[in-house]
DNA sequence: GATGAATGAGTCTTCATTCAT
DNA sequence: GATGAATGAAGACTCATTCAT
């Protein structure tokens, strides 16, 4: 809980060699197998290092601070969702609404899986969070899911469309996370996702509803 | 992010007295000030007593750890909102829609006052969470739930129902905190709001009608 | 050589009872030690801390950061040495000149003495030197000056009265600084402070002449 | 302010070669430039080596250890100083009152000038410091005084002239670096520079009628 | 009951130097 | 000769909690 000093975040050099890459995916794993087993109030760069294999002072060759190695695993994983997240609603062979539905069950299940190392990822946010890095990750998102809306919802207006991508996917994000901090069996996930996946495409079936008249 | 040694989390006694009430009344509120002022990082046992007046001594002669103050400060907030949702949802002079709406409208309203202290007091959360008190006071939360449901879902399956109210208000939690971490403008709060209620609304009404089915 | 943070360097909290002073003196005789048996380079708060028989808790119970010890102990001897500056140059029982000399004498015999300390005191310089309540210490210092300036430069005009005031003590000071690096013997010291007191005088005997004029 | 292991301080090589000459060349420039721009406690070899557009292990190839970089930096200048004494105190068409004013003027302009690289270079003396070289700079500059001294008081004992000697330089040193730490205007300079004048050559008018009795 | 001084393990981060490539 | 990754000891500082007064 302790605040860092104010300082870049993102990766001190660019890993051109193959050696530079391999450890930094090293430590990376060791960060997540430390975030997983201590929690994040005992994910100390020392038990990283030791848990790479590394020396600390390796460790800040790569990453600037402690900070840095928790923000690199959340955008990496921003980047992941994002990437799942264009994948699903893009596949343009499906209706939106069938779209929608699917990303809710992925969506769920890959928060349940890992569940805690994403817990404790959260729990260390305050560290990372403030980053100004964060931004482009998110605006891809973002893209995404406007590129989504538009087609879901072509007749709605700009503003409308926007708010109502927001409120869709803030809520499952939020929802999300939520749901997956208790530990849920397999069935209690489909269901909720079900009823998730319900709710949001009532309220989209609602807005293009509403737009006709 | 520092862990506390396992124990305890509640109130280390019934205060009977006068003089005691007030104590805790005190610590409690220099931990909110201290919580806004200098964030979960910087809340510490010495900073709250210094506020309050008090000794460190005698801040540990009414809560018997830090986690207990952040526990109690949470629970504070939890029984308050449920109070709120209680008056709001029980109100049978309206329909189950309309006190829903205001409900989504009240809560988020209120989420976003005192965003700071809420932020800092979630970024806390690791400290108090597995704080085995804290059930009580979500089951008093579920009871009101369930009533407001079982009144607005009438001839819906028990099982259904329940799921319902779960994903509605996690949902409406969720995605109020998310909210609010964003400074937001009254106008934008109104709208989102808005927006929540009408996703919730629409997820209710397709429940009732599906049950006539 | 590693800078500090910034923040107050002076006392954290007043030392109101006798403990608290005891504390504080036994703190900065450590200090003193382990300047002169380890050097600046090696003078760490852990050092002092074990040095003074204190946890480095306690330490940092009466000073703010390391500065803080370094910068204490600094005007400590400032106040010090203005306090004997002030006698000496206040003794209106002597001529001015004689009242220099002995000065210089004086200081130089006492820059000699735990030559060892001051010149680690300096060595550590950089990391008080900046310290903004520095000011207060040396107004007192010049405010001596001055009064003895004006005595014995009664004609001179202020600037120049300023000026040589500043040239005379501000020399004596660092040629005593400089000198006192080398160990010296007893001799030497004598014979060195004479000729300064010789350069000093003639100066001062040059400029009451110059004002006749 | 960490002491560095004893070794030799001096450079590793004798550059014969035109690459090795320039290299040094341009780690002492990039050196200069970390030390103006980060200070004494920022001085690093990897940022000298940074700067310099070179790799640690090059610096390592021409300079022993960091110690010897900062003194060789020191050691230049010396030279430069002496260098420069040496052409202003040996100018016989001019009177040695003369002579010494000019120098007086000439070392506080040249001390204020860079005055940040050289107060970052003296808080770093005590890396340097005791390198066993520097008394051969030394020498020189003690050859180039004491010619000086002696023609300028050529009735004086021996002894007398020596310390005299000693006295002045050290305090035009001294009270140059002294002065110099805080920046100065041009008008400042020149008046500070003209009342040390003063008071050195009163001093050597002194000497120099005291013996003719 | 109240006080607040004392503790000391624990955290992040830096940096001179080496040495395998 | 050049490189720059790796090392790991060291240092400043914090803070929950206790306990003698």
């Amino acid at each position: 809980m302790t605040d860092l000093p104010n300082s870049r975040i993102s990766s001190r050099k660019q890993p051109k060699q193959a050696r530079s890459t391999e450890l930094v995916a090293t430590i990376l794993e060791a960060a997540v197998q430390v975030l997983a087993k201590e929690g994040a109030s005992r994910f100390t760069t020392a038990r990283v290092a030791e848990k790479a294999g590394v020396s600390v002072g390796s460790l800040y060759q790569y990453f600037p601070n402690k900070a840095a190695i928790l923000f690199r695993l959340q955008s990496d994983e921003w980047r992941e969702t994002t990437h799942l997240w264009k994948a699903i609603l893009g596949d343009t062979a499906k209706s939106s609404l069938q779209r929608l539905r699917i990303l809710v069950h992925t969506f769920f299940r890959s928060e349940c899986d890992e569940a805690t190392v994403r817990v404790a990822l959260d729990d260390a946010a305050p560290l990372y969070r403030d980053a100004p890095e964060a931004q482009d990750v998110r605006a891809e998102g973002d893209r995404v899911i406007e590129a989504f809306m538009r087609e879901a919802l072509p007749n709605t207006a700009d503003e409308t469309r926007e708010l109502a991508g927001d409120l869709i996917f803030t809520t499952l994000s939020a929802a999300g996370k939520s749901f997956s901090e208790t530990p849920r069996s397999v069935v209690e996930i489909e269901d909720y996702a079900d009823a998730m996946a319900d709710m949001l495409c009532a309220y989209l079936k609602t807005l293009s509803e509403h737009v006709e008249d």
